[in-house]
DNA sequence: GCGACAG
DNA sequence: ATCTTGTCGC
């Protein structure tokens, strides 16, 4: 399985991708997930958040042997085992991914990979844009947002701009801290 | 060919 | 992302 071949499998798997407005009135709930490592170990951080409040609901970590480099819009390869891992069982109404969605130069992103596995409503955001795009991306303070899945880049901006906090959404931020080791998210000020 | 490229 | 000292800025 080459790159190439992999390519073709993410423009495929993009004309899957459902762009809709979501009702934000109806969300309660918002997730993030990111991932760190050390060695030849990842740590995945997932932070369940109330909406539009963002108060803390629950926090998790896993951790896992690396299977995957990151090659720049391969990403999701690297990524997607952690992450699955750490949504198992969980429940969310939208999931927050680090890093891109529909912002890619094939229209799909770790964020995109994750939302149409799931079949649930995902937003990516990314501190930079990957080269060789322009498009499909808005930059809300220090973030690129994308839509991921089943949502659309208008409500994907609703949502992100009312739980910024500092120019980045706060619960990707704690997710952040979590998976570098944070044990209280709530020094995260001090950190 | 080389460099640049989410994390 | 991670490795890492000092340094600049709010």
């Amino acid at each position: 399985m080459n790159l190439e071949k992999i390519a073709k499998i993410q423009k495929r798997l993009a004309k899957r991708i459902v762009e809709r407005p979501i009702d934000i009135s109806k969300l309660r709930t918002i997730a993030a997930v990111d991932v760190s490592y050390r060695k030849n170990k990842a740590r995945g951080a997932f932070v369940l958040c109330s909406f539009p409040s963002c108060e803390v609901l629950k926090t998790k970590t896993i951790e896992i042997e690396v299977s995957f480099p990151y090659i720049p819009t391969y990403f999701f390869l690297r990524e997607t085992r952690p992450i699955l891992i750490l949504l198992k069982g969980e429940t969310f109404d939208v999931l927050l991914v680090e890093g891109h969605g529909k912002a890619h130069p094939r229209e799909y992103g770790l964020a995109s990979h994750i939302g149409l596995l799931l079949g649930k409503p995902t937003i990516g955001v990314a501190k930079k844009p990957l080269h060789g795009t322009n498009k499909n991306f808005i930059k809300i303070g220090k973030a690129y947002v994308s839509v991921g899945n089943l949502i659309n880049l208008d409500s994907a901006r609703e949502i992100i701009e009312l739980i910024n906090e500092g120019g980045y959404p706060r619960p990707l931020k704690i997710a952040d801290k979590v998976s570098k080791g944070a044990e209280k998210w709530k020094n995260l000020d001090l950190l």
